[in-house]
DNA sequence: TATGAATGAGAATTCATTCAT
DNA sequence: TATGAATGAATTCTCATTCAT
C-alpha cells in the first residue's frame, strides 16, 4: 500500500493547489466588478463552484483573500513587464514599448485596474500588511532610469527627468483614461471605448511622453 | 432684539435647504472615506447631527444620494474653474494654469477624488442617469479647445491636438499620483506626499504638457 | 362685522366637513387596497390631496381612522338596505330581492368586503370598540323575519328557518364567492368574474336559498 | 445506547428537513394571528426557535414564506378530504359528509380561514405563480361532479348543478360564518361560536345544501 | 479536503407619529 | 385649518463567519 500513499498525498495536494487557484479566480473577478465592498463571499463561493468554507479555510477571511488576490494581480504585470526586454532597444523606441505595454495591460486586465482602485480607496492597506510588497517592486524604475541616463547620452533626451515621475505620468495617461472612462463618458457624452477612440489616445500618449522627453 | 432670536434659532432647526446641506456634505465625507458599499448611512446621520430618517426624507435611498454628493462635487469642481478666467491668459500661461488649478484642486479635495473612483468602480452609474452632469462639464472642453485654437494661431502650439484627450491627460497626471499615491507608496516605498515630492510632480506636470504642446 | 364672522365660520366648518369626507375616502380606498397593516398614512394623504398632519388632527390614529372608515362602510350599505322596502313584496320576491341586493352591493363595492375581511383578520376589534355598531345593528334581521314568518303562514315557506342563519347563508354565498374569487380562480383555474359567471352565480344563488325555503 | 444518542441529539440540531417543517409551522401560526403584513419575521424565528438568518437561508422572502404556508395549508385540507372517501357513499350521504367535513375542517383550523383571507386581500398573488395550487385542487371539483352525476342519474338530485358553483356554496356557507364570526357577533349581538349556535348552523347549512340539491 | 446548516451583528429602509409654525 | 420638517422605534433583509460532520 505504500505505493498508493505517496500519489494519493500528492493528488490531494494538487486538489488543493487547483482549489486556490479556482477561488482566487473568483475572487479575483468578483472584486473586480464590486469593490471590497460590494464582493460577496457567497458569490465567490458560488463562481469557483467550491464551498464557502473552503476559502475560509485556505484564506482566512475576506480581507486576506482581498490581499492574495492583489498580490497574484502585482505578480502577474511583473511577469509580463519582465518579457519586454526594453534594454534591447533604442531610448525612444523603448518608450513607445513601454507606454504601449502599459496601455495593452491594462486594456486587457480591467479587473487590475478595478483591483487598484479599491485598493486605493482603503488607503493601500493590504499592501501595507503583505510581506511580499517589496516583490513587487517593480524593476522597471531602474530600467527606466537606465533608458533615460541612454538616450541622454546620446544627444536624443532632455536631461533631469525623473525615472518615477515618468514612471507614473505612463502609467497615470492610460489609468486614467481606463479606470475613469465610465465617468469621462458620462460627463462628457463621448464614447472612449470605440476602436478608434482606443487608436487615437494611444496615439496621443506616445506623442505626449515622446514629445516631452525629446529634445526638439 | 429677544423677538430676533428666537426665530433665527428655529428657523435653523427647521430649515430644509440647511439641512439637505449639511446631509450632503456628511454624506460626501462619508462615501469618501468608505465608498458607496462601505459608506454607512447612520453614520451619514450622526456626521450630519440629524435623524437618519431625515436622509431617506430628502434623498429616498443610498444610491440617489451619492449621485446627488457627486453632482455636487462636479458643480464645485466646474464652478472654481470657471473663476480661472482661462480665456484672459495666454495660451501657454493657461494650459500651465489649468494644470495647476487641477492638482490643487485634487489635493485640496482628496474627497473628489475617493468619489470618482468609487463611481467608476459603478461603472458610472449614478451618472448615467444624471442630465446635469454633462451640462456641467461640457464647456470646460470649449475652453481647452479655443486656448489650443489660440495657441496654435499665434504659431506656439502645435496643431491636431484634441482638447479632450489634452484635459484627460492632464486630470489624469494629477489623478492618479494622488489618488493611488498609497499603492505607488506602498510598492516603490518612497512618501510621494512630501512637500518636496508634490513640487516636483507638479513641475514634472508642468514639463510634460508643455513640452507635448509647445513647439520647440 | 358678526354679520361676517358667521360666514366665516360656517364655511370654515364646511372646509373641515369637506376635508374629513375627503380623508376617509381615501382612508377606505387606501385600506381596501392594502389591509390595515399594509395601508400607508402617507399615501392616505396623498391620495386626499391633504397634509398628513391633518388625518392625525382629525383621527387621532390609523386605528381610529380604520374604525371610522368601517363605520361608514356599514351606514352606507345599511341606508341603502333600507330603501330595498322588502315588506312590500310577495315573500319569495322579498328574498330574491334581497339576495340580488346583496350580491349587487358587494359586487359594486368591493371594498366593502375588503374591510370587511381586514376587520375579521383582527377579530373585529375596531367594531368592539365601536358604540355605534350595535346601533348599526340591521333592521334586516327582523324584517327577515316577518318575510319568513309571512311565507310561513301562506304555506309557501318551509317553517323553522332562523333568519339570522339564513341572513348570513344570503350573505356568504355572495361574500365567499366575491371576497375569495383571486384564490378560487387560482385554484380552480377558471375566471369567476366574467359576466357570464356572474349571471350564473346569481341564479345559483337564488335557487340554493329559495330552493331551501320554499315548500315543494 | 450512549452511541446512539450523541447523532441523534446532533440529527435534531442540523436537519434540514425539520428545521424547514419547524419554521413552515411557526410562518403558518404567525401569519394567521397576524396577517401577511402585520407578521413579523422576529416573531417568527422566535416561534421556531430557530435563527432569523435560517428563514431566508431557506424560505428568500417574506412572500416567497407565505407562499410556502399557503401551498402547504391547501395540501393538508387537500389530503384529509381525499381521506373521506366520498366516492364510496350514497350521494346524499357524501353532500352531507363534504359539508360536515368542511365546516369542520375550518372550524378546527381557524389559521387556514386567516390564510386564504390575508391571500384574498392580497388578490392571490402568492397563489398565481404556483402551479402546485391548480394541480392540487382540482381533483376535488371532480370528484364532486361525479357525486351530482349519480344522484341526478338515480333520480334523487336535481340535474344542471354546476359542482363548483356548489362547492363555493357548500365553503362560502361555512367560511363566511366562522370567518367573519366577529363582525357578525358585533354587529348582531349574539354569540355565533357556543357550541349551540355551531350546531344549528351545521344543520342550517346541511338544510340549505340538500334542500336545494335533492328533488321533493 | 470538502460541505450544508446555522448564526449574530449589522445593514438599509419603513412607518406611524409629533414638532413648530 | 393647514403644513413641511423631523423623529424613534421597528422591520426586512444581508453578510461575513462558524459549526458539525
Amino acid at each position: 500500500m505504500p505505493r498508493d500513499i505517496v500519489p494519493v498525498v500528492e493528488e490531494r495536494q494538487r486538489d488543493a493547489d487547483r482549489s486556490q487557484g479556482i477561488i482566487l479566480a473568483a475572487a479575483r473577478d468578483e472584486f473586480a466588478e464590486h469593490g471590497l465592498g460590494g464582493a460577496r463571499m457567497d458569490r465567490i463561493a458560488e463562481r469557483a463552484g467550491l464551498n464557502k468554507r473552503l476559502i475560509y479555510y485556505y484564506f482566512e477571511d475576506k480581507d486576506r483573500l482581498f490581499q492574495a488576490v492583489l498580490e497574484q494581480a502585482y505578480l502577474q504585470i511583473r511577469e509580463e513587464e519582465r518579457t519586454l526586454n526594453l534594454l534591447g532597444l533604442k531610448p525612444a523606441e523603448a518608450l513607445r514599448r513601454l507606454i504601449e505595454f502599459t496601455w495593452n495591460y491594462y486594456l486587457g486586465h480591467p479587473e487590475f485596474l478595478s483591483l487598484l482602485n479599491s485598493e486605493n480607496l482603503q488607503s493601500a492597506r493590504h499592501l501595507q500588511d503583505s510581506e511580499r510588497a517589496r516583490e513587487m517592486n517593480s524593476p522597471l524604475i531602474a530600467t527606466l532610469g537606465e533608458i533615460l541616463e541612454r538616450g541622454r547620452k546620446e544627444g536624443s533626451f532632455r536631461g533631469g527627468v525623473d525615472p518615477l515621475q515618468l514612471y507614473v505620468s505612463i502609467a497615470g495617461l492610460s489609468y486614467f483614461y481606463l479606470s475613469n472612462h465610465h465617468t469621462l463618458s458620462a460627463i462628457f457624452g463621448r464614447d472612449l471605448m470605440t476602436v478608434r477612440a482606443k487608436n487615437e489616445r494611444l496615439n496621443h500618449m506616445c506623442d505626449v511622453i515622446l514629445g516631452y522627453v525629446l529634445l526638439n
